[in-house]
Order: C-alpha cells, then sequence, then structure tokens
RNA sequence: GUCCCAGUAGCUCAGCUGGAUAGAGCAACGGCCUUCUAAGCCGUCGGUCAGGGGUUCGAAUCCCUUCUGGGACGCCA
C-alpha cells in the first residue's frame, strides 16, 4: 500500500523531470534511478527525493534549479501530494497527505499472517544448508548461532515468495566418526572400571561419556568379548545414532526443523562420489601428482590446487563435498546457499571453483559466513574447545536462557559481526534483553483485547463500516507508517539476507507501539473511535506476530 | 607472509549500493502509575565514526595506507 503510494510519487517525478526537459540529450541509462527515503527528520517530510543532486552533472545545472524545475511541473495532485519543499542543497521533500496511511490497516487485518509478504522469489526454489555440525558431541554456542540466524533466513525467503528447502550435511563418512567410535570405546572401558586411555584426536564431551556409561549398563562388559572389528562397528553405529538422536531433538527444541537430513555417507553407497570424481577428470580438471589426485583449481580462483584423492587411496574432504554440491545443483534447484562458519571461509574458493569447473555457474553458490561467538560469563571471556569438552552447549543455552531469547539474542546481530555473548545478561532476563520489550507490545495489544471483550465490544476483523477518519493523531500516523513498512523491509532483508533487519524492524515497530500506547487510551466512551482503534491495534498486533514467527520467537498473549 | 571479518557514545551494536544536525539499547541522571499490563512512556548526559591520505557539490559509507583485535591459510574435517 505505502509503496504503492510512492511508486505513484516516482512515476510523477518522472513524468515532471520529462516536462521540464531535464533528461533532453541524456541516454536513458544513464538516468538515475528515483530512490524515495523516508527521512529522519519529519520536518523534512514523508518522502525525500535527492534526483536533483543526481543529476547535476548530467543536467549541467545546479542541483537547487534542477529541483525548482522538477517542482515546478510536478502534478502535485496526482502525486497525493500536500506540500513540496526544496531544502538543503538540493533535496526534495514531500509531505503526504496522511490519511494514505490509513489504507494499511485493512489491508493488514486482510492478509493476517501474510501481511507484509511479498513475492520477490515468485517461486524460485532455494536450498538453504545450515548447522551441518559433525556428529561428534554437543551442539554449541556457535552452531547454535547458525541453527538461529539460517531458520530465520529460510522463513525470510519463504515470505519473500521464494520456495525454501532447509538441510543439513551429516558427516557420518569420515576420519572423525572413526574417533568418535574409538572416544566412546575408551569411555565405555573406562566405565567398566577399566584402563582406557582416550584416542589422540578423541572427543573429550560429557554426552560420550554419558552414552558409554549408558551402554557399560546396558551391555555389562558383552562388548568386550566382540572382535576388534565387531566391536568398532558397533561403537561407530552406537555413537553415531546417539549423537545424531541428540542433535535432533536439540534442534527440533530449538524450533529448527530440516526439511532433508542429507547424509555423507549416502554419497559413496550410491556412487556419487566417484560419479563427482570421474566427471571431474572427464572434463580435464583433474591431474596425477606424487601419488595423488589433484584437482586443478588454481585457474578457477583458488589460491592453490587441492587434493581430492590422498596417496593412501583415501580421499579428503573436499572430494565428497563437490559430490555434495554437485548432486544440490542436479537436484534441480535455482540457487543454493550455504551457511558456514568463519573458520571454513578458506574453502569457499575450492569449493566454488569445483562448481564452476562441473559446468555449473558458481554465482548460484552463495556461501554466507557467520563470524564467532565468544561467551562472557562473570565478565570474562569464557575458553571453549572441543577437545576438552569444555563448551557451553546449545542445550545448555535453550535451559538457562530460553529459546525465545536466545534465538532473538543471535538473530540480531549482522552475520559478520564477531559476536559477545554476556550469559549473565542474557539469564538474568533483565530488561536489557530486548526480546521482552517486543514480545511485551504483542501481550498488551491481546490485553487490550481482552479487556474490550469483556466489556462486550467486538475487535474489528476488517475495516469495513469503520470510521477511520477518526484516525487523525500524530501518534497514530507515526505507528502506521512504521506498519506500512513491512512488506519493504523483508524486501531489503531478503534481499540482502539479512534476518537481523527484521528484528530492528519488529523492534522499532514495538517501540512505535509502545509511545502510541502511552499517548492513546484505546477503548473510550466514544464507540466508533474505539472500534477505529482496535483495528489499528489488530493490524499491527499481526505484524508483530508475522515478524516473530520469521525469527522464530513466540508471541505471548500475555506476561 | 597471504586472505577473510571487525574497529562508530562508558558497554553491546545499527547505519555502509555516498546525502540534510551519525542512531538505538544498556549504564548514569531527572520526571511519569485514581485510567486498557510501569517487562512501559518522556527527557538529560554521552562521539576526533581507530589514525593518515585521496576521490567530489557532499564520505562513517568508495579507493590507498598504517595500526589494533579475531579467524583462516593440511594429502584434517
Amino acid at each position: 500500500m505505502l509503496e504503492q503510494v510512492k511508486q505513484n510519487l516516482k512515476a510523477e517525478i518522472e513524468n515532471a523531470l520529462h516536462a521540464a526537459g531535464l533528461l533532453e540529450g541524456i541516454e536513458p541509462a544513464a538516468v538515475p534511478a528515483i530512490l524515495l527515503d523516508v527521512p529522519r527528520e519529519k520536518a523534512h517530510g514523508d518522502f525525500a527525493s535527492n534526483i536533483a543532486m543526481q543529476l547535476t552533472r548530467l543536467a549541467k545545472k545546479n542541483p537547487r534549479q534542477i529541483a525548482e524545475a522538477i517542482v515546478e511541473k510536478l502534478d502535485t495532485a496526482k502525486a497525493k501530494v500536500s506540500k513540496v519543499e526544496i531544502a538543503g542543497p538540493g533535496f526534495i521533500n514531500f509531505h503526504m497527505d496522511k490519511t494514505y496511511l490509513l489504507d494499511v490497516i485493512g489491508q493488514a487485518l486482510q492478509l493476517g499472517d501474510s501481511y507484509g509478504s511479498i513475492n520477490d522469489g515468485a517461486g524460485q526454489r532455494v536450498q538453504v544448508e545450515f548447522v551441518s555440525a559433525n556428529p561428534t558431541g554437543s551442539l554449541h554456542l556457535g552452531h547454535a548461532r547458525g541453527a538461529a540466524v539460517g531458520d530465520a533466513l529460510c522463513s525470510l525467503l519463504s515470505f519473500a515468495g521464494y520456495d525454501v528447502s532447509r538441510e543439513y550435511y551429516i558427516n557420518d563418512a569420515g576420519n572423525q566418526i572413526a574417533n568418535l567410535a574409538r572416544s566412546l570405546e575408551a569411555r565405555y572401558l573406562q566405565a567398566l572400571g577399566r584402563d582406557a586411555e582416550m584416542p589422540e584426536d578423541g572427543y573429550h564431551g560429557q554426552d560420550i561419556i554419558d552414552f558409554a556409561a549408558e551402554l557399560a549398563k546396558q551391555e555389562g562388559d558383552r562388548l568386550t568379548t566382540l572382535s576388534e572389528e565387531e566391536r568398532f562397528a558397533y561403537f561407530r553405529r552406537y555413537g553415531l545414532d546417539k549423537e545424531m538422536a541428540k542433535l535432533k531433538r536439540d534442534l527440533e527444541r530449538f524450533r529448527v526443523n530440516f526439511d532433508v537430513w542429507y547424509s555423507e555417507t549416502s554419497l559413496y553407497e550410491n556412487g556419487k562420489v566417484v560419479e563427482a570424481l570421474n566427471e571431474l577428470r572427464a572434463k580435464g580438471h583433474v591431474y596425477d601428482e606424487e601419488g595423488a589426485v589433484w584437482l586443478r583449481t588454481t585457474p578457477l580462483g583458488d589460491d592453490k590446487d587441492r587434493v581430492l584423492v590422498k596417496n593412501d587411496g583415501s580421499y579428503t574432504y573436499l572430494t565428497p563435498d563437490i559430490a555434495y554440491h554437485r548432486d544440490k545443483f542436479e537436484r534441480g534447484f535455482d540457487r543454493l546457499i550455504n551457511i558456514w562458519g568463519a573458520d571454513h571461509h578458506g574453502y569457499i574458493p575450492r569449493m566454488k571453483a569445483a562448481m564452476t569447473a562441473l559446468g555449473y555457474d558458481a554465482e548460484r553458490l552463495m556461501v554466507l559466513v557467520v563470524q564467532m561467538v565468544s561467551l562472557f560469563q562473570n565478565g570474562e571471556k569464557v575458553k571453549m574447545s572441543k577437545r576438552t569438552g569444555k563448551a557451553v552447549t546449545m542445550e545448555d543455552l535453550m535451559d538457562e536462557v530460553g529459546i525465545d531469547a536466545t534465538r532473538y539474542f543471535f538473530t540480531m546481530r549482522g552475520l559478520d559481526t564477531h559476536l559477545d555473548f554476556d550469559m549473565d545478561l542474557a539469564v538474568s532476563k533483565s530488561n536489557e534483553n530486548p526480546v521482552y520489550y517486543v514480545q511485551y507490545a504483542h501481550a498488551r495489544i491481546c490485553s487490550v483485547f481482552r479487556q474490550a471483550e469483556e466489556q462486550g465490544i467486538a475487535i474489528p476483523q476488517s475495516t469495513d463500516n469503520l470510521q477511520l477518519s477518526l484516525l487523525n493523531s500524530e501518534a497514530t500516523y507515526d505507528l502506521l507508517l512504521k506498519l506500512g513498512q513491512l512488506p519493504e523491509e523483508v524486501r531489503i532483508a531478503a534481499g540482502e539476507h539479512a534476518p537481523h533487519r527484521m528484528i530492528r524492524y519488529v523492534y522499532e515497530l514495538a517501540s512505535q507501539f509502545h509511545s502510541y500506547y502511552r499517548a492513546e487510551r484505546v477503548i473510550t466512551e466514544d464507540a466508533a473511535a474505539t472500534a477505529a482503534r482496535l483495528a489499528v491495534l489488530g493490524a499491527v498486533k499481526t505484524a508483530i506476530a508475522n515478524v516473530l514467527r520469521i525469527v522464530g520467537v513466540s508471541a505471548p498473549e500475555q506476561m
């Protein structure tokens, strides 16, 4: 709705540009796009354009002259502009008839759950792979950030009209799983009271100690009688099953639900690793040297060539991963998005190179890098290591901080900022944590609705039969302006893959609402005005709930 | 040594495809509950946008450079 108003204004500005003859002799392609900002200063109107300054050089006139020419030719009636001013170095400030904002109410009520959704994606198929933590220990802080951000991004893209598939790649085939088996074996023996040393690269997490204890209790020392081979296979299977079950449980509890769990092992079993390798070789990107098989990635933007098959005949991590990404493309997705930890950023050029080598457009694969999370407790940075098993797990976070606050907190920041997670503050549930501020706005609206219902006042489900013209206060207009910006926010946030923008938006919307709530009493003696205001609240409630749903935070009815 | 990310108020961070007087939360200080939830509202204080050069009508934003913090540079995954 607001966008229509804006588009209309843009079109009228363009007409004015032509009418003023400002574009004569300028290549159409060179004409800058007309951008309309909502100025920070209210005195600068509802929308502002810097087009006059943009045209300075092209039109060879000074910006204020250009602005004056535009304003003179602007059809203010058609543009629905109530006042135009030229300000500063050449900004044109447009003041609109504020009643245009009232349309937003009906739109939000009518669209409900889909208010704010757009169709930028036009049904394009996007696959997002995220978390993909090795099943060798509990999910920790970094994984939680990846999970929160990845899931929010998926919901956001879906809201923007993309057909999104969430996928988790299970690294269930490499050395690390052998290490898991041996670690579990050692812990099992220890649980039986025997002397057993952890393997050199073993996993020291508490989860494995617990699994081993359970196993010792169930099986006694029976497993020690198995042949070495049988025993290894047993521990491998058992460890993997246990770790995967725990992983899925934690993620589900975190409200992250994957559409596809893709097993690395399956790539070997159905021959896709060999296929990928053969294809690379057939396309001439592979060579043999020093007993190893190499992929020539250097000409494709990588620092150096990469080994695919080691001289002992086994594959490097890269090889099945290439097969995996090849398979993603083969499944027909229009775009692939990977969310990787910052420690894997160096891996991006070689994967893109490999995709290019296979003949795919590497531009269709986007890797988003999520920076590290540092944990602070008692004012000090907590050192964490998977090696020693000393780490705050995602489960700890959910237990101590809660899911709403954790998800909000992780989604709040841009992907590329190093995030400091202050455990004390998060746990204290003080008002430092803004999730309550937003949720409270939603709960407050619900509370007003309960009050209204108790008094026998119906909550309007649409704006039919309402006198919206009764809504003419500054506080209402401010609130409706923010409310009406949701679709555009979704557009920008989805386009930039920036779910944190949605958090900022919903915080600002909540803030506008809280101010409005203080400024105006909703339920009064005036039935018509009451109904109109309840409609405003219903619209705001819808918008808050929709955004919270995107970021995976609950919208409580009361607090 | 090379590459990636960051450096903005006391703290945590927005803003970064160039725009008007650089924003928010927390902290600090001062107000506001006989009225729909005070988990709230209103106000005050707080800045060499790490430093230096450049590009131009205009730079936190773009380019070069220096410094600081974090991460990555395996025939590990």
